[in-house]
DNA sequence: AAATGATGAGAAAACGTTTTCTCACGTTGA
DNA sequence: TCAACGTGAGAAAACGTTTTCTCATCATTT
């Protein structure tokens, strides 16, 4: 309940240990010549008074605050929290704390932020944002700390993470055929997004020159109109459908369920994102795409640390795999 | 692309001036006595050779990081993010930036982020979860800093904000009186969670001797439950439907569609949480209780403030009040 | 003309560490 | 017996600030 800083120091330790602060630090950092015995005493004594050093105080010295920013502007956290939880765990462990910070595409927010954070002498930052075609509204090149951008887009010759949409499609066509599926239509989003059309393209070079992709928006009500499309006409209906996230397949599946489809017994339904609490409440639940973004989390937290640590590390754009979930959406899933 | 550490500091600016160091102290903060020629001068080199102060160096030497920490054990972020956006947006201003430390209900990894942001001379400690009526698994009493505890269980004597569960019952009931309801039910989560039976109190003061209270999960399946209950026998059937959270909200509006009765025509439904990917994505679209939550995180961040600047803050739970988003789901949002 | 006071600016200490340098002491070898 | 050497531990500098103290210089007053 009181006053400025009962917190104790090496000083403290020191004097409790009767030696100098020098031999105190030489101590609890095994560096440093001394007999084994004092060493020993020293550290006891330290553990015992509960001393801890002052991390400011030894990043003052060493130039390495432990300390990283991540920078969104993902103000929903749909991509940004995998992220983060992917970061934070490859970087406690080596002592590395996380400034997070939410800048919601104003310019002068983000740049507030960025100076807070190099003030505080961040060993680098993590760029990260809702679009992998979009950049966040500042710019970070020739800043005095290492950046690595995780799915937003980077300035060229920076290190770029993202995850690989060609493979997710892949992986999605993949299963579909899997599980005897013949006439397989991709029901996406905008094809202003450049996530779109990587899959698409993907999409359309696994179905073969048939292929149909069908651009909307990302939603469930888009979801529902592709299926009233595609079952509307007189042409013959699907028996696969990927979409380009889990809100279109919800849409997609409770259309099929209204008309009475069965999915999966008529018509196979995979998602995109892994957004659990879609894929989840969706009845039948979705087997859908996962951007692994915890573990592209975990890549740009390591890289930064390789970075701030002064390891090399390759420059350009690094697409990590997805990975399917099976839930019960496409079928199949009993025989494994 | 080279060394150590080209980051210009006072002495390039004191050199630069050809003046000391102090004097530049000085200077830039607007203390000490100078002939305001040389101080005007002082600044202008300093902003020139893009002179920022070292944080670290200055928080060495005034006990305050101009840093909090925020713990949650919420990974998927429903709560925690709005929260996050209120704190940051609240301590920006005052130069503060945020450690966000994920722990996933996990002591030992707890502790490690506790350690860490303590030994980084974090200002205070946010801690907030998932749940009002759970508490971290990390004991967060007796440490060294304030700890201001949001939207979860804190230790007695401590600072605890939380939205006011009986407030946001109430604002459903009473919209749902105004648009003409007579006969309204309640159907929410389990009776295991406080939040469930604070509302589910509220409700019953406020609708009467005859309220009507399902308990059920957290779940839109538990919705469709529902309302085959209630449509189900031979009883009267509502024409308003308070839900616990927005996602039996949908489980419900859905479940009516498919029965043929009209929302809102013929019932009313206000679900809970204002989580916009349900509300907005329900046909038609939910007017929702909502909790508050950016502003209940700035509340927390300017209270951590105060008590790291030692202001006296009242101790004890404080409940903010909630606020009614209205939208389609209820009626009457066109007279206004 | 001397004493007083106001003004401008620098020196030094402090914050809590780590690291390098120095030194006293005791042991070994010739 | 003396030089050489190894060992244990402390002194001091450094990191980049802020703040207090001291001290010239110059203008004002008597």
């Amino acid at each position: 309940m009181v006053a400025r800083s009962n917190r104790v120091t090496i000083h403290d330790v020191a004097r409790a240990a009767g030696v100098s602060v020098s031999t105190v630090s030489k101590a609890l950092n095994d560096t440093g010549r001394m007999a084994s015995e004092t060493r020993e005493k020293i550290k006891a004594i330290a553990t015992d008074v509960g001393f801890r050093p002052n991390a400011l105080a030894r990043s003052l010295l060493s130039n390495r605050s432990f300390t990283v920013g991540l920078l969104t502007n993902d103000t929903y956290g749909r991509f940004t929290l995998p992220l983060m939880s992917g970061i934070s765990e490859a970087l406690v462990d080596h002592g590395v704390s996380v400034f997070l910070c939410a800048i919601e595409d104003d310019p002068a927010l983000a740049k507030v932020h960025v100076d807070a954070m190099l003030d505080k002498q961040v060993d680098g930052i993590i760029a990260t944002g809702k679009r992998v075609d979009r950049s966040l509204p500042v710019d970070l090149a020739g800043l005095p700390v290492p950046v690595v951008y995780a799915f937003t887009e980077g300035v060229p010759g920076s290190v770029i993470l993202t995850a690989d949409d060609a493979d997710g499609a892949r992986l999605a066509v993949e299963r579909l055929r899997k599980v005897g599926r013949k006439w397989i239509v991709h029901v996406t989003g905008p094809d202003s997004f450049v996530s779109a059309i990587e899959r698409a393209d993907a999409f359309r070079q696994a179905v073969g020159p048939e292929a149909l992709v069908l651009h909307g928006a990302w939603t469930e009500a888009w979801g529902h109109e592709a299926v009233a499309m595609l079952w509307g006409g007189d042409k013959p209906t699907p028996d696969g459908i990927f979409c380009g996230n889990d809100q279109i397949a919800r849409g997609v599946v409770d259309a099929l369920r209204e008309k009475g489809v069965r999915v999966p017994e008529d018509v196979s339904v995979i998602g995109f994102d892994n957004w659990e609490i879609f894929a989840d409440q969706t009845r039948p639940a979705l087997t859908t795409v996962d951007m692994n973004l915890k573990e592209l989390g975990r890549m740009a937290g390591l890289t930064i640390l390789d970075l701030a640590e002064g390891r090399a590390v390759e420059a350009g754009l690094r697409k990590l795999p997805c990975k399917l979930v099976v839930r019960q959406s496409c079928g199949g899933d009993r025989e494994i």
